[in-house]
DNA sequence: TAGCTGACGCAAA
DNA sequence: ATTTGCGCCAGCT
């Protein structure tokens, strides 16, 4: 109900929106062989709903330090990767010990 | 400024 | 169990 008002007047402030630098550092901070979710990702965010801003952000935005390939969805799903390489995310997960 | 797209999520059929 | 539709937020044109 129009909670999200308040992110919003916190996001006009800076030039890149707080919630891509959230985003940023949680997906940073998950641990090699381990997976979150796009909704876990965008909730610690700020927006449980953001899921698809998440991935919009990872997508457009390609930061250094996301390894965007430990991100997944919520059924599980790999989903998807730079360009369509999603076989190749999910690859590098089955390496690292994720299924 | 306004509109469209998109690395998602969940509910319903 | 699987598939389809709708809703959400943020970014880009």
């Amino acid at each position: 109900m129009k909670k999200q008002a308040d992110n919003f007047s916190k996001r006009a402030r800076s030039q890149f929106s707080d919630f891509a630098k959230k985003v940023v550092t949680i997906v940073a901070k998950i641990p090699k062989g381990k997976t979150m979710t796009y909704g876990q990702v965008a909730t610690k965010a700020g927006n449980p709903r953001a899921a698809r801003a998440v991935g919009t952000l990872m997508s457009r935005n390609y930061n250094p330090k996301i390894p965007c390939h430990r991100v997944v969805r919520a059924d599980g799903s790999v989903g998807n990767y730079n360009r369509g390489g999603a076989e190749r995310k999910a690859e590098m997960l089955f390496e690292e010990g994720v299924r």
